[in-house]
RNA sequence: GCGGAAGUAGCUCAAUUGGUAGAGCUCCAGCCUUCCAAGCUGGAGGUUGCGGGUUCGAGACCCGUCUUCCGCUCCA
């Protein structure tokens, strides 16, 4: 495998597509942009990277619960938590200094410098005359006058545009006021369009006046509205968290690099209540909690790290990212934020509903604080197969070889009978229908034995079960590791622990 | 969204100036039986991303479109 890492990247992809991990969406109809599915086995290994991540944040804790919530949700959840608003942003683009700006905010600031010439003409009368009178002198002098006509006419085109929701007079606005880039001094626009992060459909009866209703771009909302539901009914006290996995869809403008950046994707998350004022010791705890998960998957500590977020969202007080080294750099794969109780405090005033916890120590109620950790699976997937992805350079060949950890493989073992004949699939095919009921299991009697071990090492399975001869006399196999290719013998009546020792969730969840 | 590159079998890639679409691996059915791919026989798989155009003739040239990767941008 070359060195280069836009040569790992791309090998990763057609690995994905090779072995049944990743598909495009709609591969047939030329694919769906930034939609992908999960096959075969991205499935299997998708599904165990999130059975680990619930294992360790619900079975784990006593004080976290998980729910799952739908993606369709009341619209006003979406006011509340101000994705409506944040994203309703005109935006138009030069195309010469490829700077993007806020079509909104370029025809306000031509507004602005109109206003400053009136301001500049007001200053100088005010310096000529005494007992100067600036509302009589605006409406009387001409060039003020005629600057606030152009104000005025312009405001009343812009309100109307908006409101028009047209975006194409939004430009022409733009084009007949012969804005410049402040860049590149350019009047080289692109067209003006609506950056609207949500994807909206409509329901049948909402309530009131509104029956729009939005795909949830993010799993979040879903835990602060059921907040009380949860602490209620589990008799949960602060601290406590709520978790959830889920879909999640966004409406990027450029969504690439492969199933990093999807419109359609699956957050596990964890909202965490405390008590005011702890916060930030809960932020601390969360970020090296999460950050000693990740490093049990054995991908190579030097391959994370975290990045603090120096401008913050509105909503947090403090905020990290773990990042992680993927083949195309350094990339977000975890977020960890302080909420403050933003999130809370705003549901209560949209609904009306008191959100509150009563401390029976302090004897008061108070809105709680959050630290929510959020982790992207599918940039979790991506990091685990770009890292275990190698190819190995051995004396007489090479061999291509998933190091997956061995707990979330999609298949824990593959059952071989040495050859095709003696009685030895029999055997073989015995010992699979006996691991199945504890462990997904592959079978293969195709092929020689060793082209067999290479394929199970390019999926990723941890262990090779051969039947032979010797087999049929002592009841013994052989079984051979993934990574070192060494072999040893053991009674078959010794699978099921092994496997379970070696392959088992719970060896991974006992080093966390 | 702007710019660059690309799209041919499941994967990686060929195809001379525009002249019969091919190889390797994979896959399938057998043979062989030997614990680490590339043994033997046979076979399947393509409207060359899609749609137009130029031409006697297009995988190649032109236009449009879709998709992907890279840079910029965006990513509360």
């Amino acid at each position: 495998m070359s060195q280069k890492p836009e040569d790992i990247f791309k090998n990763v992809i057609s690995h994905s597509k090779e072995y049944g991990f990743i598909f495009q969406s709609s591969e047939i109809y030329d694919g769906l942009s930034a939609v992908y599915d999960y096959g075969q086995l991205g499935a299997e290994l998708k599904k165990n990277i999130r059975d680990y991540w619930w294992k360790a944040m619900v079975q784990m804790h006593e004080n976290i619960v998980g729910i799952d919530a739908a993606i369709f949700m009341h619209p006003t959840t979406w006011k509340a938590s101000g994705h409506v608003d944040a994203f309703n942003d005109p935006l138009i683009d030069n195309k010469d200094s490829k700077k993007r700006y806020r079509a909104d905010v370029l025809i306000e600031e031509h507004v602005a410098k109109l206003e400053d010439k009136i301001n500049k003409e007001v200053e100088k009368a005010a310096k000529k005359f005494e007992n100067f009178d600036a509302a009589l002198f605006k409406s009387t002098n001409g060039r003020v006058k005629e600057y606030q006509e152009k104000i005025d006419a312009i405001n009343a085109r812009f309100k109307t545009a908006l409101n028009e929701n047209n975006l194409q007079e939004v430009k022409q606005i733009i084009v007949d006021l012969e804005i410049v880039c402040p860049i590149s001094g350019s009047r080289n626009w692109t067209d003006v369009r609506q950056f609207n992060l949500m994807f909206s459909t409509s329901i049948g009866s909402v309530s009131d006046e509104s029956n729009t209703i939005y795909l949830r771009p993010e799993t979040a909302q879903g835990i602060f509205v059921n907040y009380l539901n949860v602490q209620k009914t589990g008799r949960m006290k602060l601290p406590f968290g709520i978790a959830q996995t889920g879909k999640a869809f966004r409406n990027e403008i450029v969504a690439r690099q492969f199933i990093f950046r999807m419109r359609e994707f699956e957050q596990m998350e964890m909202q965490f209540f405390v008590k005011p004022g702890t916060e930030m010791q809960w932020y601390e705890h969360w970020k090296q909690t999460r950050l000693k998960w990740h490093l049990s998957l054995n991908l190579g500590a030097q391959k994370y790290r975290f990045h603090d977020h120096l401008k913050l969202a509105h909503y947090a007080n403090a905020a990290c990212d773990i990042e992680f080294e993927f083949p195309f750099g350094f990339k977000e794969l975890e977020g960890i934020h302080s909420r403050t109780d933003f999130d809370l405090k705003q549901h209560e005033q949209f609904s009306g509903k008191k959100l509150q916890y009563f401390d029976s120590e302090l004897n008061q109620s108070y809105v709680p604080y959050v630290v929510e950790t959020s982790v992207g699976l599918d940039r979790l997937f991506l990091a685990v197969l770009s890292s275990a992805l190698k190819e190995e350079q051995l004396e007489n060949d090479t061999r291509t070889v998933l190091q997956l950890p061995a707990a979330i493989a999609p298949y824990k073992a593959a059952i071989f009978p040495l050859i095709k004949k003696d009685g030895l699939p029999e055997l073989a095919e015995k010992i699979m229908q006996n691991l199945k009921f504890d462990f997904n299991v592959a079978y293969d009697e195709k092929d020689t034995v060793g082209k067999r071990y290479r394929r199970q090492d390019a999926i990723g399975t941890p262990f090779c079960i051969t039947v032979d001869h010797q087999s049929l006399e002592d009841q013994t196999v052989t079984i051979r590791y993934r990574d070192s290719m060494q072999q040893e013998r053991m009674p078959i009546a010794n699978l099921s622990v092994f496997l379970a020792e070696n392959v088992g969730i719970k060896t991974l969840l006992q080093t966390l």
